[in-house]
DNA sequence: GTAAATTTTTAGTCTTGTCTAAAAAAATAG
DNA sequence: CTATTTTTTTAGACAAGACTAAAAATTTAC
């Protein structure tokens, strides 16, 4: 089980990642831009990852990844997801602040040292962007009943469960709008023109958000 | 400012123990049993190094740290320490096994990261190794009155106050004896003929050390 | 003060991960 | 179904950081 460099580690997850979004699979293309790399690159490091048996490829058909593969991956984002957490509650970092550190710390290599925060932190089964932390044995706590708040009903209690942490400049926009994980909100309008929704928050205040925003956030119903 | 490599980070780290032990200038072998690399490796570091700026190199002379380049390593010496202090005190740690992982960690790039577990740790002075934390402005909490135990006189109540992380298999033999930061003990004996000495611990075991382990240990005079 | 031993540097290679340009395969359009 | 466009792969190059072997400088020994 030699070790695996930052560079195919950040390879793994994001053809993790790429793997949940569409079902197929993935593209050398849509890794590249991922990965802010060239085609090229792409295609030496799926031939090296292939090699490991730590992904599936056949040329020019895209790639997957093996169960191994899928594995590291996995618990890639578990470090990932856990050092936010660490971040956010026990530094006071805020949640648009601790993705890039995360992307440096969830390669860290210590089994140890990651269990040991999963501990520390008390077992959290959630980030603060509300994405899953796999747990030790790589199960993931996928929330069962949730979904993207532009396709909500309205009149509903929502409350906010997720929002893409991805999607550029959402996380500070929606700290301005003091909307977080746990806001209780209802869809009092939907315009269909620009499909932008006007919501209103527990504190009755009532916002108007765009189609961009509600795509990128996900909440569950607590009463209807 | 263009960010340094892990391996660049390393080698300014050691050129400063190593200036810290001899204050000549650090010679390229000296640098390479450090490292476990090659002396020409060394040599071709050096050059890159003292191209950017960070180390005063003369062909065949050795090295030593610009301003520059010391205040690099200090504050990689700080994340090391500071990480370390965060193993042992938060995740509980022992103290034989932090050194490898802040190997690591020394190498995240975040000043908000480091400034906030240094609040988070209560601005700790000493590593659990009993080395001094610099700040964050690069001052280095040296403790006046610390001698090594091994030159220390007989009959006098002392305090353990610092142990050598890098002697090899030294922190598990302490642990194992009970010895640890904060021990009160006192010299009973000194043996000449292998310079290993008598002392008694507060708790009145006795126990023979060796000059290897006395010269590893450093203490303060508590009362006399 | 010269010869031998040691240390350091240079020259040349290798691996990893990236790039550009060109070639090849696959997808799309008419 | 063929031609064009797009995607992917290959070929060749480069930078970083390491290594080995050989050359050069320095130190040590007599
Ligand atoms: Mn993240
Ligand atoms: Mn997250
Ligand atoms: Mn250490
Ligand atoms: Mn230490």
């Amino acid at each position: 089980m030699a070790s695996l460099s930052q560079s195919e580690e950040n390879y793994l997850k994001e053809i993790f990642h790429l793997t949940q979004l569409q079902k197929e699979k993935v593209s050398t293309n849509s890794l590249a831009s991922r990965l802010n790399t060239k085609a090229s690159s792409i295609t030496d490091m799926l031939q090296k990852l292939a090699e490991k048996q730590l992904v599936q490829y056949i040329k020019y058909k895209g790639c997957s990844l093996t169960e191994n593969g899928e594995k590291i991956a996995v618990q890639i984002i578990r470090k990932h997801r856990l050092w936010e957490t660490f971040l956010v509650n026990k530094l006071n970092f805020g949640w648009d602040e601790v993705h890039e550190v995360a992307e440096e710390l969830e390669h860290i290599d210590s089994v140890k040292l990651v269990d040991s925060l999963d501990q520390f932190l008390n077992y959290p089964k959630f980030d603060p962007h509300g994405d899953p932390i796999p747990d030790k044995n790589g199960k993931i706590p996928y929330r069962k009943t949730k979904m993207k708040l532009v396709d909500a009903g309205i009149h509903k209690k929502l409350e906010i469960v997720r929002v893409n942490e991805d999607e550029m400049g959402l996380l500070k926009y929606l700290e301005r709008q003091n909307l977080q994980l746990g806001t209780k909100l209802e869809i009092i309008e939907k315009f269909s023109f620009d499909d932008s929704m006007l919501v209103r928050t527990e504190l009755d205040t009532t916002i108007n958000l765009s189609k961009k925003v509600t795509e990128n956030i996900s909440v569950k119903i607590v009463e209807n």
